[in-house]
DNA sequence: TTTCGCGTTTGACCTGAATCAAGGACCCGA
DNA sequence: TCGGGTCCTTGATTCAGGTCAAACGCGAAA
């Protein structure tokens, strides 16, 4: 089986070697079951803006974020898009037991997946229960965040929904750079544009110029340049959004 | 174990004559399996208003809806309320493998839930993978079902969301009353009050109040009454959608 | 260094829904 | 049939965020 990974010492057992390996759906597995997971999937690189599913496509594959950041992401009839979410490392993607892909899914940086082919995958999954469960569990998961998102898009202001995303990418950058629950960085590169910032929180992007703006009046976060920012109040960030 | 159902002709095995049976999370299960759940779930009768479970509480139970209607709402730190979306029946409800509820569960109509104790719930699903997969399968429907939601909480109009909430109720109620995949209704009573249509569509009960005259004006919905929606341009209710 | 171009910021104005404030309609019990 | 309460509708006003338009600033190419 071809693999686009060359980067890794052992082509033939990727898995072992992955950063993502302790916390991702695979984190259950032992040696021989890592093996043969590791026979049906295949490492893909995404450069940034790249998209890797498409919203009404037969679901085809799935897979499992190792590094970078996307975005998911649905379109109205009419073409407004709405962001579902952000997926970061050891996120998993697509949908099993479904016929069609429901979202979009596209690179925000540059990123790096472990896909699978949806029916090698479910076939695989069938097989070790406990695959199966931390599938489970992350599912669960994930609806848990999407109902947090939805209180951000129905209930929050501009000021708070900004918060939020600062907040977030600070908490979760530490925790992929660092591997394990790291504290949240004061200090950060932003990965995306003000313009995708305006598209995760469902705003636009003069809006979210403003309101970063209004931040660095206030002293709650400094900047240097467009993309890096400085936490310096986090409480007061944290009060933002209650 | 102590019941609260005593409709049914036979008490010890309700599961055998529940209405959902061939809709919710055990339907693919065997007899014998069914007498096994049966024993360690039970009926509870709820009425309007009330509550079944508590964002933050300790995840106790987990829960089928059986009949009736019930609303998934989380609170802002400041006591804003944000629906998270509607339950029917066949739909599962609580948090299996989490430590605490994420939601607010609260009837709006008078409803009939089957409950579980988590702890033996999960049990139960551990030892019968095929419900272990059949919830599987409902939590990526339910992820995905609330991901269409968001869409309506970040993008839609006013206008857009009362039109997809009639389209849906019209749609959910035929499935719940005729059992299978009937034809949506084109005349039924709303289940709910004006404010909690708000509440649903995270708008304002005047809001809606002005939607559902320009509905009425444009002679796309009659109305007998407050509570009886007779669809009269369904075409036109799914173009408003888009 | 200059210039170009794009991403960003800022300002002026507009609009859809929230808010505030009356009224109106229906239900139910007396 | 009459109150009286609740739910709903309607109107006037406000406001957050969107829209439109213009200027800024930084990096890359010349």
């Amino acid at each position: 089986m071809p693999m686009d990974d060359t980067g890794t010492s052992d082509e033939l057992n990727f898995c072992q070697a992955c950063s993502i390996r302790n916390r991702a759906i695979c984190a259950d597995l032992d040696d021989t079951e890592i093996a043969l997971l590791n026979r049906i999937g295949r490492r893909k690189h995404l450069t940034a803006g790249e998209s890797l599913l498409w919203e009404g496509d037969e679901a085809v594959f799935v897979a499992n974020v190792v590094t970078g950041m996307l975005k998911l992401s649905t379109t109205t009839g009419d073409g407004r898009e709405q962001i579902l979410g952000l997926s970061y490392p050891s996120d998993f993607l697509g949908r099993p037991y479904g016929e069609t892909t429901p979202y979009d899914a596209q690179a925000l940086t540059d990123a790096t997946v472990c896909i699978f082919r949806r029916v090698d995958f479910e076939r695989f999954a069938h097989e070790h229960p406990r695959l199966e469960r931390k599938l489970l569990e992350r599912t669960l998961g994930e609806l848990d965040r999407s109902r947090r998102w939805m209180l951000l898009l129905g209930r929050m202001s501009a000021e708070e929904r900004l918060a939020t995303l600062l907040l977030e990418i600070s908490e979760r950058l530490a925790a992929s750079t660092c591997g394990g629950d790291a504290s949240p960085l004061d200090v950060f590169e932003l990965p995306v544009s003000r313009q995708q910032i305006a598209d995760i929180l469902g705003l636009t992007i003069e809006t979210v110029s403003r309101q970063f703006t209004r931040l660095r009046e206030d002293e709650i976060i400094g900047m240097r340049g467009r993309r890096e920012v400085e936490v310096l109040r986090r409480d007061l960030l944290e009060a933002i959004v209650g």
